[in-house]
DNA sequence: GAGTGGTCTAGACCACTGT
DNA sequence: CAGTGGTCTAGACCACTCC
């Protein structure tokens, strides 16, 4: 109070809020203030008072929505995600068509839950750019086969990813099925497709990191402002140590939780 | 052109700029026209171009700097950070003292780099809330030692992460020497301060979501308005099933790649 | 139609960076 | 000092939602 406040007064006001909020005073779900109430209540411009919404919304505090109000934001459903998920998918290749056609349909699950519905695959040529010729070992500019596809839960209408997938087109013509988008979704998954080119996967690496969104992916993954993607690159090596397969995964940052188990081996004695 | 354009114009300008960026018309460290230029030449009044501004540096393609100007951002550079640390922690616990000392001063160099240097770790009396409760499978309010830290290269002045750590009071009490915040830096890190407490760590659990940073992390990290955090928690279990320690690492998510391998098993037959 | 958030204007003062 | 970005005002029109 007497020790004058120095942060513009738009922050004051956020970071007032913003304690509401995490006192409890403001649960999630209700409305705020309408921004003419702010406007009056902190004596500010409606300029000012939007700026300390902006602010709330950029911490993922608030959610703005047109024509209705502004409400303190719930804690989105998370969706976990792991590696599991590979050695799942690998012991399915082997299986029978039949078996792998009921198991695609079948949800996943993990202990935690991870159903997932594959849609709309698209197939591209593509030419292997820096990034990925470095990934593969290749040449830039060798021919690749490019999918790119979505994953959804079955309940909600917004995906749950976005994915875009490589192999070198020398090595996926040996079959000349894996070309033709119309054979998707491929029944046991991209694991399956490398066995029918006698590739076995041995190790998968996952990269991760956060930015932000590109104006698509706000879009499509229904992304907030503020709100980041974790950007997965998975890679595929084979017993032969070659990457095999590349894939780039978007992931709306604050729904989705990576969950990464490390074994660590045994003292020799203690 | 002919068919007017229904979005925003600060988003026009926004995408127009984000066009020329991609295309490498302006390229990384180039200085943008100032706001009252880019007000003149798109015919808008300077809130609005703001507008624009705001918008390229959520996407993070620029950095306003006060008093001098706006760039394109430069790529930051990354630094990885991989699960196979811990195992290198591990075994380096059962080292000598002098070995563990010599070890810690060292850097620790995965093939990637991953230099780091503890410093100004704090000490403070924490009780369980019914996140860590679960987590350790202890009563709310269950007393834990707490440790805050940071980690940063030798070069950089901004921390790599902001890191606070939970153990079980009642178990580190078990050693005293571990409630002396003066002990910090200890040799050998926290697998040797759980191995003083005869506990093995069996096994890691990584869970990774981005967020966006709170201020306290936004100043600390130097994070650009509109870039997420990686949130780690880290969960240590010992060889009998145990949580013997909780962390939550906060990282800033451009800066920052985290790299996990998944071995699968070998097929029986092909 | 009343109330909400989204966009936009024209202007002002400030703090900071360079010369 | 001039030029830059950061904050702030008072007012306007719009698209949207709900009654």
């Amino acid at each position: 109070m007497t020790t004058r406040d120095w942060r513009p007064r738009y922050l004051q006001v956020a970071e007032e809020i913003r304690a509401q909020i995490l006192d409890g005073e403001l649960q999630p779900g209700d409305p705020m203030p309408s921004e003419a109430a702010l406007s009056k209540t902190y004596d500010l411009s409606r300029t000012s008072v939007r700026g300390a919404i902006r602010q709330l919304r950029e911490w993922g505090l608030v959610r703005a929505e047109q024509g209705r109000g502004t409400y303190v934001r719930a804690q989105r459903q998370r969706v976990t995600r792991t590696p599991e998920r590979y050695q799942w998918e690998k012991t399915r290749a082997q299986l029978s068509v039949a078996e792998r056609r009921k198991a695609g349909a079948t949800e996943y699950d993990t202990g935690r839950t991870m159903p997932e519905l594959a849609f709309t695959a698209e197939y591209v040529d593509a030419e292997a750019d820096a990034d990925l010729a470095e990934a593969f070992g290749v040449e830039k500019g060798t021919a690749l086969l490019e999918r790119r596809y979505r994953t959804r839960t079955q309940d909600e209408d917004v995906p749950l990813s976005l994915v875009r997938s490589w192999i070198v087109r020398e090595v996926a013509a040996k079959n000349p099925d894996l070309l033709k988008a119309e054979n998707e979704p491929w029944p046991g998954g991209t694991q399956h497709q490398l066995m029918t080119l006698d590739i076995e996967v041995d190790r998968i690496i996952d990269r991760v990191h956060a930015r932000p969104p590109s104006p698509d992916e706000a879009a499509d993954l229904a992304i907030d402002p503020g709100v980041s993607v974790l950007a997965l690159r998975k890679i595929s090596i084979d017993t032969d140590g070659g990457v095999v397969e590349v894939s780039d995964v978007v992931l709306p940052g604050d729904r989705t939780e990576l969950v990464y188990t490390t074994q660590l081996e045994r003292w020799k004695q203690r």
